[in-house]
DNA sequence: CCTTGGGTTTGGAACGATCCAAATTTACCT
DNA sequence: AGGTAAATTTGGATCGTTCCAAACCCAAGG
């Protein structure tokens, strides 16, 4: 009864219609439910969709009713914990609105960047979401990306003529009021010399957390100096290397808002090898709240951003976007929450 | 000079040809390097795509040619380091290769893993990569996928009837070797009373690690006992509320292999709350070899399986499999290796 | 018996690329 | 100039779907 599947070939709608004797267009109102179908030939379609196995093919109707059901996302460092929590949030929305998420990573290069753009460009992306490399060009990034596709900038600022880019929609975190609640949290503790601690001037959340804790120092009255203001990689290893700097002077500091937690954790190894203990002789405060932030030794006092749900917000805010594509580009800031822990001690002897 | 670039709709072909006078398979030859061309017309050409801003349609390119030029990517837990880590691996080699990554994340639900295979199907993926939840059935997995998309498993196997499933490739850790190694190390190291703490009955990787523990144990004439085979969620959190099970009788174990990093660093934190120092008064080891292992208090021993090189290799056999189709299916077994560190001390006090 | 009209169904032209066989131009040789 | 081979270009069909206007069916009403 019936004809036989095709082999080889994937089973197409027409495939269907001739099954069961109908146009192919029946087919197509069946499967997109409508309700102009009689129930009787619906239910047939139905039996034979199931019985040949039939799987949509998307792609072919995107291209005929010009539209997407993709997002491309595009990091700058899938492998950052951080990064991967985002993405998970991320996913997370899209797939529950029938949306399927494009990935592209960057590992920080921004020529990787421009032709993981364009290669994902060239899949017609409803909308992208990028976190960019650093160093990266707005007008380069636009030229790959075009006007017509809207791009949610996320975490960063990006280089270059950024005037030609204010239609993107931006979703950074609240970089200086966080760093100033750190560094107001270790002066609240007694501390007077604190160092600014990571991070690379190229990018802007370095930038504006360097803002935050300058801001903190002077309005408590307390000098800044900029010997204290060390720069390395934003990884651990780089932290460990560099935390000599902080002590070269006679006056060093007895404490230090790092850029993010994995430099802090590397500065604590850093600590105890000049036999520093962290948390007691010296405070230390990290940014991100990386899983291992509670549990390192001592758990470290750091900013809670709760990447899932930054994630999630990423992709609600784009999928508004897709809604109104021509309201007013907006840009998101979202608070940032101290978490106290152990490593922000009271300054050790006076 | 020349008209301009439509509005609102996309540059198509067909406006280049239009644009620049010749017809659309001359513009198609020119996008993709054909030697046929001659070389005025294909700079003219070249120079009208600049000029108009064109971006090529690959979907509609895949329609006609019956191809497909991306892959699917479907992980139980993106947010765990250990598969960001191999997100970007693969990413990394897609990426090279001219495929784009489609990314899935089932948070560890196999309804969920079912809804984002199927709708990833509709894309019409050239290949599938899949880490599969917990408990899953092969035949549902099956009937997801179909036969004619090449799928390759990761990390797991599959629960249900897998002879259904013998062409799939399979890229696993050597579980049991690594697990056999740990415990070798701990009975070298003095210890008899040895626990396997931790992990999921369900999840065919902790079978295999247990396997290993007890095939050294007994190789080594030393009991097992049952009641030291702790089952817990393999995460942080779960891993501390289990550990007080390991000291319930007199005669507590005096080491653990630990069925992954998560789960030895929360049985650390379980074990400074009993007042026993880990890496002195009990010894342990872990799986994964996550960043944090290294830099833990004390350092952990563990056994690495460098999850982006295990992303490149999964990447690489999914390629291959789309050269050769009809190959035999391929089980690839990675071997791991012993990290050895602090974690893991002879025993205190005999 | 013919009309009217709601409920269903349908052919054929799109969407943006590629393939293929055939047409056109150019180049070269007697 | 004429003829042939090589180099280049091209229309039209096609991939699997959706849209649209038109066609079909059947019962009720005049």
């Amino acid at each position: 009864m019936g004809n036989t599947p095709p082999v080889g070939r994937k089973v197409t709608l027409s495939d269907i219609a001739a099954g069961c004797d109908v146009s192919r267009a029946t087919v197509s109102l069946v499967l997109r439910g409508s309700p102009l179908v009689n129930k009787h030939t619906r239910a047939r379609v139905e039996e034979e969709l199931r019985r040949q196995g039939y799987v949509y093919n998307r792609a072919a109707a995107n291209l005929r009713r010009r539209t997407s059901s993709s997002i491309a996302l595009v990091l700058n460092d899938l492998a950052n914990p951080f990064f991967a929590e985002f993405a998970a949030g991320v996913d997370e929305i899209l797939g529950n609105t029938g949306f399927v998420t494009l990935l592209g990573s960057t590992s920080e290069s921004t020529e990787r960047e421009l032709a993981v753009l364009g290669s994902l460009m060239e899949h017609g992306p409803a909308g992208i979401i990028l976190s960019p490399a650093e160093g990266g060009d707005a007008e380069q990034i636009l030229a790959a990306v075009g006007t017509q596709t809207p791009l949610l900038l996320f975490n960063r600022e990006v280089g270059g003529d950024i005037t030609a880019c204010d239609h993107w929609d931006r979703l950074f975190l609240d970089n200086q009021h966080g760093a100033r609640l750190a560094t107001e949290h270790l002066i609240a503790k007694g501390h007077r010399r604190i160092a600014f601690y990571g991070g690379h001037l190229g990018s802007s959340s370095c930038r504006q957390r360097r803002a935050g804790y300058v801001e903190a120092m002077q309005a408590a009255g307390l000098t800044v100096e900029t010997r204290w203001m060390v720069e390395c990689i934003p990884n651990r290893l780089d932290a460990v290397a560099q935390s000599e700097q902080l002590f070269t002077e006679t006056t060093a500091p007895t404490a230090a808002v790092c850029y993010n937690d994995a430099v802090a954790l590397g500065l604590m190894l850093g600590l105890h090898q000049r036999g520093l203990q962290p948390g007691r002789d010296f405070a230390l405060t990290g940014f991100d709240d990386i899983a291992e932030a509670a549990v390192s030794a001592p758990p470290l006092t750091t900013l809670a951003v709760t990447p899932r749900a930054r994630g999630r917000q990423a992709a609600e805010l784009i999928l508004q976007r897709l809604q109104e594509p021509s309201a007013s580009p907006r840009q998101t800031i979202v608070p940032v929450q101290l978490l106290v822990r152990a490593s922000s001690c009271a300054p050790h002897a006076a």
